[in-house]
DNA sequence: CTGTTAGCGCATTCAG
DNA sequence: CTGAATGCGCTAACAG
């Protein structure tokens, strides 16, 4: 009873399908006046819809694109994906969207089933453990674009904050204040997530540019739930440090929560700043030092080079891109 | 060069396409060891993958649910977001996820355009404003759950919050902490979203329980815009509240950023609470009260329940499930 | 300007 | 146990 095809309109208003197609899809054919209405006509009084799938079957796209994500619960996660759906929808496309966990094993299911559905392409958070599923795609010139994280040797289009900068700024605004004993604290160095490291690199980095020493004893990557020990360990030093850079927003929570905990005030005995904007920075007590990344142009602009990548257009590649982080100074520093 | 079929292994193993398509689905079928393993073999060599829009448009199914969230900015969308596409991966399924923004007509279209695209169901949070729409996937049995939001006289499943009791828990808490003024402030209530005016009603009702008085300048409901002006004046009333509850994260926000800009000292001079769950709320100076909604569970019996629909298992369905909110005690209050 | 003819890649009778 | 035939709903030449 429901499904009501092109063959039925075409019956209906005495055409055949091919013209009932024609009619669908570009109306700027001169067909006479009367068929058209008739058409019309038909459709509406069966109230016939057409069949996406067919077509796509047939044309060779879906007008859908798949992301997949670290974890969709991360701001950040979720600002990039705002931002993907809103030109998605200007552009007529539609996001799937996936959750790998961080697991290679996970990424590399969606990316099989999101490839045998035909998807007109793919938008990853790669975890970094399927290197040669990823080759293959780049030589099937499949489209395909990364976001946050790095993948070396590998030629795909990339969407990453410059991380480096974004602990030099931190580091920089916090020796202009007068900090000399900078700390820095993040989650795990052991997987290859490159932010973190390239933060971590930063922070040397910028050190060094300012002549201050590197002590292994003041910047940790450790998994969330030792943050709290390492964070005691630190302050018992004999030199601890005055201020921190926590690495992402995990970490400046349990930093928070491990300052709060120890009465330490901030940012008399310890400054805090934190890479990635919270939405709390503004009325937290006191107010939140941060660097933020963009996350929204990010966005934006992989689904815009994605899409165009799927259109075809043989415009200029940037391989890399990376995007300016934006120091926002409060009160924590 | 690229995309080899059935066709092609079918050739390559000697064997014709449906004996392909029989290994591929049922491997039950008892077919010769021997055909077997040229199949498999042909099917590694060619590195064939199945085409799942073929597959579909014979099936009629996609294995593909539509999730159209008001924003999913909100934690609450993320979270319901997260746990949709976890039972969706076990399950072999794909979400598309869409932002209708609160408008009608983008939802609309989302809701049409999906729908074309031959998705196997949708989970929406409905803006309300489409009831025809979603009158006809009802008389057309299309599996279809709302979340979040009520929409009256249509018989539709829906996972709810128990909005009612949510305030209803607020004001009991503070009530049992001797606070006597209560008030409540809310993102506007002129469009029909239905918790936030839900909420309120569950105020005044617990106000009467109580027998205290409901008093109108103490509750509103007002764009976020608005808030620090209204909360102004609430408070250069002779009897300003001495507790408020904040109907969504969004508007907790906005008072603990006019608290902190007047000075006002919480819980000695207001007494706070949110409804929804902020990431600060336990290192927010004071930790926040809160009454959280188990957004996970909800997310996961939305996408279970329309999964099940969308087998068709002839289940008892409960129409309107509301899940209960639980208080979590902190020092706002 | 409109109809005919062929598929897209796969699944499904139904014979052998 | 395997293959030939047919069609899902739509588009795309190519004729008329």
């Amino acid at each position: 009873m429901k499904p009501v095809t092109m063959a039925d309109v075409a019956a209906l208003a005495n055409v055949s399908k091919s013209t009932v197609s024609q009619y669908i899809n570009n109306r700027y054919d001169y067909m006479s006046e009367e068929t058209k209405r008739r058409i019309e006509e038909a459709i509406r009084q069966l109230g016939y819809k057409p069949n996406y799938v067919a077509k796509s079957l047939k044309q060779k796209q879906t007008s859908t694109i798949g992301v997949i994500v670290a974890n969709i619960l991360h701001t950040f996660s979720t600002q990039v994906i705002r931002s993907i759906e809103d030109v998605c929808r200007e552009a007529r496309f539609h996001a799937i969207v996936c959750n790998a966990d961080d697991n290679p094993q996970q990424e590399k299911e969606y990316i099989e089933m999101l490839r045998a559905k035909q998807i007109d392409g793919l938008i990853v958070f790669p975890t970094g453990g399927n290197i040669d599923l990823y080759q293959t795609m780049v030589k099937e010139q499949y489209p395909l674009l990364f976001v946050d994280r790095f993948v070396k040797d590998l030629p795909v289009e990339s969407i990453l904050l410059d991380n480096e900068k974004a602990s030099e700024l931190a580091v920089d605004h916090l020796v202009e204040s007068g900090y000399r004993k900078i700390g820095m604290l993040t989650t795990s160095l052991h997987s290859n997530i490159t932010p973190r490291i390239e933060r971590i690199n930063g922070y040397k980095k910028a050190l060094e540019k300012h002549g201050l020493p590197i002590r292994e004893e003041h910047y940790k990557g450790v998994d969330v739930r030792q943050m709290d020990q390492v964070l005691a360990e630190m302050f018992r030093l004999p030199e601890p440090p005055d201020a921190l850079i926590a690495g992402n927003d995990l970490t400046l929570m349990e930093i928070l929560k491990f300052a709060k905990k120890h009465n330490l005030s901030i940012p008399r005995q310890v400054a805090v700043i934190g890479i990635d904007e919270v939405s709390f920075s503004g009325i937290y007590h006191p107010p939140l030092t941060t660097i933020v990344q963009p996350a929204f142009e990010m966005g934006k602009q992989a689904a815009e080079s994605l899409l165009a990548q799927i259109k075809g257009s043989d415009r200029e590649r940037k391989e890399i891109q990376r995007f300016a982080p934006k120091l926002i100074i409060r009160e924590s520093t």
